[in-house]
DNA sequence: CATAATACCTCGCCTGTCAAGGTATTTTGT
DNA sequence: ACAAAATACCTTGACAGGCGAGGTATTATG
């Protein structure tokens, strides 16, 4: 069972911030990691997850930089900034928030319907 | 409070049908019970509504039929199919799983950490 | 008698996802 | 030794859904 894009959409970035706030992290071990968290259930694609980390980094929610790896292929690490850290809390809030919202439109039972 | 387009995005047809699970109904009457059943915190925007009528009833999940008001604007009706309603449990079910997923990575908690 | 409410609809912009393609290096299996 | 897989990065362009802004017509209300 996969997630559909449009349910995933608004989501990835709360998603890749939730990572980088445990630590800074590379495009390749966060989207391992996502699939280590959710048992393989769940994985972000590349392309989703490299235009993020432009439009992230964009808003100065994250910076970057190079690592300085002796063996292995080059990494560019992510860290969140400060600016970062506040909009993941509200995007959390946001979304217990949402979740509450289409749990009570998907349950189909009105109390006070006309 | 409000829910952003992205979050919103891939479940307004399992609102709509949602809905109309519980009966026949009219764009604009459906938006006021959404409503009402948010307590006035979240509605459908009317755009996005009618064009989800389009997509849903092209996609036979539902189907319309005009009212026959002797008062009042003239009122189109949408009901539910039967394909409808296999997809509205489908959509349930994918809501619920998703629903976890994302509080499983929005929880920022890795037991599995290495 | 104007304004709000009811009720429908379309057009076109914007944004995020992702399939498909690419590059370069290192590790692993045979 | 050499091919294949894994690690690691990136871009382009198609596509779909939300929605702002605009429209029409009727009825109710202050």
């Amino acid at each position: 069972m996969s997630i559909a894009s449009d349910i995933i959409r608004g989501h990835t970035d709360a998603i890749i911030l939730a990572r980088l706030l445990l630590k800074d992290s590379y495009g390749y071990e966060i989207n391992k990691a996502i699939l280590r968290s959710t048992d393989q259930e769940f994985e972000l694609k590349e392309a989703t997850l490299y235009s993020a980390f432009k439009r992230l980094e964009e808003l100065a929610l994250i910076r970057s930089y190079w690592g300085d790896e002796t063996t292995g292929a080059r990494r560019k690490y992510y860290a969140i900034t400060d600016k970062g850290k506040e909009e993941y809390y509200k995007m959390k809030k946001d979304w217990l928030y949402a979740r509450q919202i289409i749990d009570k439109l998907l349950s189909s039972e009105d109390i006070y319907e006309e």
